[in-house]
RNA sequence: GGGAGCAUAGCUCAGUUGGUUUAGAGCAUCUGCCUUACAAGCAGAGGGUCCGCGGUUCGAACCCGUGUGCUCCCA
């Protein structure tokens, strides 16, 4: 067969995910094995994969597919997430496009809208999985709006309510005035922004009139003709608007600039309004003027103000963020809009003193990046501490296990340990309709359906045939998402059956730092409340994804790469590589496209590393050992155990190439096992650095050059049969991390009986210390003289005559045939004494000297050697001076001491060395 | 304001209980090569005050203190 010039990865993959999908390789049920399971962060069921999820889903087909290969039954679990507020608003959104005001619709309208715009475009995101090459088992894709999910929702809020968890109540809450819904504290996201301070003049009601109007109701209207005094009080404030809701005017006690002011009143400006002077410790004297505004409805410090202070509460915006009718003036305008006009009338009646810059932080809504209002409502909440507790002790009590835990169990521990009650209604339609249901009095029963409730109410009220309407709201996506390792299995509405009590609880969750609070506490919360169990044992935090500038990715920046482009330009392989090759757990990833670039070199090394093994299958010829010599070469190895070489496990004959095959072999074992270990630690990107060496150095520029025939020379069969043994090794080690190239190399290496995807892995053999010692240097001693020829401009073409000055022969007689072949020597001989015009080198303690039939200049020689002694000299007076510290001696371990001794004698043995060179020159 | 983390080569990062050399890798750079698998390549090389200062120790990139700078979380 004609293999391509360089690698081509699409036709490939598609036709391999198609492959292994037809076989049902992904698919999983309960077995005898031990589960490994993943359930995956449902991606927004409208949303795209971005980089982040790129590197998230990368990361759990790694742990998948390794598990998967190694005795596990590997079960990941995809699905999306139904996003409330995201969804809803792109549902808007198109709604408005094609004319349609979400207010003129039914909910049974807008939801029939909804559900069609999700059947459209939701499968975009798992078209992209698949891409990607994601093994995940399509057979128990979820979607948190699924009937038996929506159940479980309404279940699961049903009896925390009963537990009295769930409570309903009039509480402070973020609104979202864009979305027009309530949010959880988690939701917003505060930032520094740079904002202005107004100073504004606060007339003083004189005291005569004070005292007698106190309990007038019409005070505004009284006031307006009253005699004034001229003084007036400012007051520094960043938001203007909301001065028609001030109730009070505040500041500390200890101020004597204003206690004199105990029990006057000022005027609120441009209504007139008539409020108290208070006094609080809250009031920080040194900020502003020292006196602030007190305003309840719209403010949580000035809310609790004026909960201790008994003030009233008056609400000056409507849900969109414009002005109510109880603010009286600009009713209908904008917030921000109001805020420029009440500024400018105030400049305008000489009420503004000054505007000052400075740096503040504002509240944003996390899904449509609005100004958050904090605002009075009538809410649904959870209570948190009950389900905080047990959530917090899981984890200090390490059974479930953070990656990396030092970063993150801080951020886990305070939140867990200050967790305030949870916000779960929204003012939407997109979502589980809360099943609380009202009379016309507005008096409430909650149950998981009209029937229910109607029976609930009549014996709780003593009434009959109620009419009964449901609460509108909706509950927070993260209160569905919160049961996501139960429910996929069906843990909630079907407890106890056989997937739920198979899979759960699951093994590892991967996610970003960033929902730590949102799903990743609420999830261990949910698990420890309905399971009693934790719902995964690790927790894998994976970094944000960046650009190579460290900026965030986002839409404005134009900085957020397509990922589908990305694997049209260089395969799914390559994306997965170059996303995981440089992210250690934890840290941002600065993404590059130059490490896609990596990748896809990488691929096309092993696709060439491919045909010149396949070139070779045409030229192989049979073993050129005799009988005798290949059982003289089986009782060698047998010797070789006790001196702790590996015996290599013969795939066919033995070949004289052993060396080889020997040291590749044993390589191959010890890397194995590093990574084995490194998966344990889930040093993903390490262990991908690790293979990747591997192949690209120790097997394509070492190995496969060391056995390499001559030109259109035969291929000893054995050799050519051990190293398409060890390229499939190497194929199945980089599977989880590249899993469509290594699966075609697989198949085309030759005829296989089954695919690399559910091949299982092989227990390494323990490596063998003293071949890989020997082949270390031997690589060593190549490069050396290769640097050396370089150095002395010496033709890699032209051949040398290489003389070896060495006590260890026996350590060059088996590789000499690797040594002449690796440094183009006509000749290898052993010799006693320094050979005359040649170059000379040293390795460890042995000389080498190279002949050429060139003039030497001994004078780049000789610098080198100086360069080297230099070096030497120094190392060696450390060293020295370590051990002529008596206290050293002392104290030091003695195989530390020994250590040191030893290298003060090797280090003066090749100085020795060295200067006998340099007298030669 | 409170808390956490980080600072090692031009860039991105390893560096295990303090002692295997005067600190490693990948990428980038430089030099030489179109050598019959691969120029998306091969063979080599150069490059570091381990953020500053102080301390503990026979010995510190590593432990402690402190300063500086950056990042994140929370209010």
């Amino acid at each position: 067969m004609e293999l391509s010039k360089n690698y081509s990865p699409a036709e490939i993959e598609n036709k391999w995910y198609e492959h292994w999908l037809q076989k049902g390789y992904f698919k999983s049920e309960p077995d005898s094995r031990e589960p490994f399971t993943i359930v995956i962060p449902p991606p927004n069921v409208t949303g795209v994969l971005h980089m982040g999820h790129t590197l998230n889903e990368t990361v759990q087909d790694i742990l998948v597919r390794k598990a998967r290969m190694s005795g596990y039954n590997a079960c990941w679990v995809p699905g999306s997430d139904h996003a409330s507020i995201a969804t809803e608003a792109k549902v808007v959104g198109m709604l408005k496009e094609k004319g349609i005001d979400k207010n003129n619709l039914s909910r049974e309208e807008f939801l029939k809208y909804a559900f069609e715009w999700k059947e459209k475009y939701g499968d975009i995101i798992y078209s992209q999985l698949k891409k990607l090459g994601c093994s995940v088992d399509w057979d128990r894709t979820t979607f948190t709006m699924d009937d038996h999910y929506y159940k479980a929702v309404i279940k699961v809020f049903v009896d925390l309510y009963n537990k009295g968890l769930v409570y309903r109540g009039a509480r402070m809450i973020h609104w979202d005035p864009v979305a027009k819904t309530a949010l959880s504290d988690e939701e917003v996201e505060y930032k520094e922004i740079t904002g202005k301070l107004y100073y504004i003049k606060y007339k003083i009601v004189n005291s005569e009139l004070s005292a007698v109007s106190k309990e007038t109701p019409d005070l505004a209207e009284t006031t307006h003709n009253s005699p004034l005094t001229t003084d007036y009080i400012v007051i520094a404030t960043q938001r203007p608007e909301t001065i028609m809701g001030d109730t009070a005017v505040c500041a500390n006690p200890g101020d004597e600039r204003y206690n004199k002011l105990l029990g006057k009143y000022v005027l609120v400006p441009l209504i007139n309004k008539k409020v108290p002077i208070i006094f609080d410790e809250y009031v920080d004297k040194d900020f502003g003027t020292g006196i602030l505004k007190i305003t309840p409805a719209h403010d949580i410090n000035d809310y609790n103000i004026g909960l201790k202070h008994n003030l009233s509460i008056v609400d000056t915006l409507n849900d969109d963020g414009t002005l109510s009718e109880a603010a009286q003036i600009y009713v209908g305008e904008d917030r921000f809009v109001a805020r420029k006009k009440i500024v400018e009338e105030l400049k305008q009646k000489g009420l503004l003193i000054k505007e000052e810059e400075y740096q503040t932080r504002l509240g944003f809504s996390q899904r449509t990046n609005s100004v958050a209002e904090p605002k009075i409502s009538t809410q649904w909440f959870v209570r948190m501490k009950a389900l905080a507790d047990p959530a917090l002790k899981a984890v200090t009590d390490g059974e479930i296990k953070i990656h990396p835990g030092e970063k993150f169990l801080a951020t886990y521990k305070y939140w867990l340990e200050n967790v305030k009650d949870w916000c779960i209604s929204r003012q939407l339609w997109w979502g589980q309709q809360i099943p609380a249901w009202y009379d016309e009095d507005g008096r409430f029963v909650v149950a998981e359906n009209e029937g229910e409730a109607k029976k609930i109410f009549n014996t709780q009220y003593s009434t009959n045939n109620t009419q009964l309407k449901q609460d509108e709201d909706v509950l927070d996506t993260w209160f569905s998402s919160w049961l996501w390792p139960i429910e996929v299995f069906n843990g909630i509405t079907e407890p106890d059956n056989k997937d739920i009590n198979y899979y759960y609880p699951t093994s590892v969750l991967v996610t970003g730092q960033d929902i730590i609070f949102f799903w990743v506490a609420r999830m261990i919360m949910a698990g420890m409340e309905y399971k009693k169990e934790k719902p995964f044992s690790d927790v894998y935090f994976t970094g944000m994804v960046r650009d190579k500038q460290g900026r965030k990715m986002s839409k404005q920046l134009g900085n957020s790469p397509d990922l589908l482009d990305l694997i049209d330009k260089y395969g799914a392989d390559a994306v997965r590589f170059g996303i995981m090759i440089s992210s250690p757990a934890g840290n941002d990833l600065l993404f590059d496209e130059a490490s896609l670039e990596q990748g896809r070199n990488f691929n096309n090394k092993i696709w060439n590393a491919l045909k010149l093994v396949k070139l070779w299958e045409g030229r192989k010829s049979e073993s050129n050992l005799s009988e005798g010599a290949e059982a003289m070469i089986l009782s060698q190895m047998t010797m070789n155990i006790d001196l702790g070489v590996m015996p290599v496990v013969p795939i066919g004959l033995l070949s004289e190439d052993n060396f080889a095959t020997q040291w590749f072999e044993n390589r191959l074992n010890e890397v194995t096992i590093e990574i084995e270990s490194l998966y344990k630690q889930f040093r993903l990107s390490e262990a991908l650095k690790i293979i990747y060496s591997l192949i690209w150095d120790d097997f394509c520029s070492w190995y496969l050059e060391w056995i390499k025939p001559g030109f259109e020379q035969p291929i000893d069969e054995n050799v050519y049969n051990k190293t398409v043994y060890f390229f499939e090794q190497l194929m199945q080690l980089l599977h989880p991390f590249m899993p469509f190239i290594t699966e075609e190399i697989y198949h085309l290496l030759k005829e296989q009986t089954d695919d690399l995807t559910v091949k299982q892995f092989e227990k390494p053999e323990k490596p063998g210390h003293t071949i890989l010692e020997q082949g270390n240097i031997l690589k060593e001693v190549i490069t050396a003289i290769r640097d050396v020829k370089n150095k002395n401009q010496v033709k890699p073409k032209e051949k040398i005559r290489l003389h070896i000055q060495t006590e260890h022969k026996h350590n060059y007689t088996s590789i000499e045939d690797i040594l002449s072949k690796q440094v183009n020597a006509e000749s290898i001989s052993y010799t006693h004494h320094p050979i005359e015009n040649s170059l000379s080198i040293l390795v460890g303690k042995d000389k080498f000297f190279i002949e050429t039939d060139q003039v030497i200049d001994t004078g780049v020689q000789k610098e080198q050697l100086e360069k080297d002694l230099e070096y030497l000299k120094g190392f060696l007076n450390s060293v020295e001076k370590k051990l002529s510290n008596e206290r050293f001696v002392q104290n030091a371990k003695a195989e530390v001491i020994e250590l040191e001794r030893k290298k003060k004698a090797d280090a003066e043995t090749r100085i020795k060395i060295i200067e006998e060179s340099l007298s030669t020159i």
